[in-house]
DNA sequence: CGAATTTGACCAGCGC
DNA sequence: GCGCTGGTCAAATTCG
């Protein structure tokens, strides 16, 4: 389903009752209320005002609608050219594969890069032929798809808990080269056959952040909505971290994929963190890194952000996740909804007494 | 006592 | 080939 095929549909339906009004003249408008018998002065007023309210309204709606369309171009030709990124990438990858076996996991890691991003890109237009390409590395791919998922708990909270609805068992904790926050591994447990894993760190620059990364689709549904890591640590308070990772509540600066986990499904949307961002950005564009295991390149993280923010690629990535949530976002929804509706009664009611 | 967690050992991929 | 690293296993430990 084409993104952009949504919002204009709403939008149509957001402007035709305005165009109708706008259409309105003047004074059949007064003469409809002179026709009601009611006093011309405040009737005037009221007409006024309302045709007052009705134009700014329909500026907002008309400034509404420019930004979504402006927000649309741009996912949709970050998405092509992702798309068309994917389409070397897998025929790259399936060469090197054929002549380099050793270089396995690191082209599976960029894949799983490219293909994680598709996801988020893809949420709400899976089944979009346009960049299905029919290559099998691909396909193959999208069966152990990952997400990455930015959750705040209590700083003081040293737990590597993370509820997000399922059960999961602890097998392994690591403390891996770039964060001296170990890094915990949890396998579903739930259902024996469920081949979902997930890792669980610490941001390394906000450790009151948790990083959750899954691998892998449930084939079954969540346990429940308040489910921990296990049955007895579900009852557990040092674990309630219910009301800690919402939106809202998330420091703009280092959201990546907001959860909004609970009773609804979990809706993840990427924010993309900046040194994430730059790090899968360096990544999709370069599947050849430079960067050794003994010799990690840094700088200060300050400026890497500046930096960062100022690129091409990160504000094309904002603005098409701001896109997609502002879509998604129930309240967004509501909101417009509501604006319509008023807006539909207003005319109804002109029309009606029209008659 | 059973289940969950911890933790050191082991393995495989990758870079040099 | 060797060392580093991330991921996994499984015995030991902890907890309810």
């Amino acid at each position: 389903m084409e993104f952009t095929s949504l919002v204009d549909t709403s939008l149509d339906l957001n402007f035709r009752p305005l165009r109708v009004s706008d259409e309105l003249p003047k004074q059949e408008v007064e003469s409809n209320f002179i026709g009601l018998g009611r006093d011309l002065v405040p009737v005037k007023d009221e007409a006024g005002n309302l045709m007052e309210e009705l134009n700014r309204v329909n500026a907002e709606n008309k400034k509404l609608t420019e930004m979504l369309r402006v927000m649309c171009q741009n996912y949709n030709s970050l998405r092509n050219q992702l798309t068309e990124y994917l389409s070397k990438q897998n025929s790259s990858t399936s060469q090197d594969q054929n002549s380099d076996g050793s270089k396995k996991r690191k082209v599976e890691n960029n894949n799983e890069i490219v293909k994680s991003s598709v996801q988020v890109l893809n949420s709400e237009s899976s089944s979009s032929d346009e960049d299905s390409s029919p290559k099998k590395p691909r396909e193959e791919h999208i069966k152990t798809k990952t997400s990455r998922v930015y959750m705040r708990t209590e700083p003081s909270d040293t737990s590597l808990l993370v509820k997000d609805g399922y059960q999961w068992r602890k097998y392994g904790q690591k403390v891996t080269r770039d964060n001296p926050s170990p890094r915990a591994y949890f396998k579903c447990s739930f259902a024996p056959t469920c081949p979902v894993k997930k890792k669980v760190q610490r941001s390394v620059e906000d450790q009151s952040i948790l990083v959750a990364t899954y691998e892998g689709e449930h084939n079954h549904s969540k346990v429940d909505t308040v489910t921990t890591t296990s049955p007895s640590s579900r009852f557990n308070p040092k674990n309630n971290l219910s009301g800690n990772y919402t939106a809202s509540e998330m420091p703009s600066s280092t959201t990546n994929i907001i959860n909004t986990s609970g009773p609804k499904p979990m809706l993840t949307l990427d924010l993309a963190e900046p040194k994430t961002l730059q790090n899968d950005v360096k990544k999709v564009h370069s599947n050849t890194s430079t960067s050794s295991a003994s010799g990690p390149k840094r700088k200060s993280p300050g400026n890497d952000h500046q930096q960062h923010q100022n690129r091409p690629e990160f504000q094309h990535f904002l603005i098409e996740q701001m896109a997609s949530s502002l879509t998604k976002d129930p309240s967004f929804q509501a909101a417009l909804a509501a604006a319509i509706s008023g807006k539909f009664l207003q005319n109804n009611t002109n029309n009606t007494k029209d008659k």
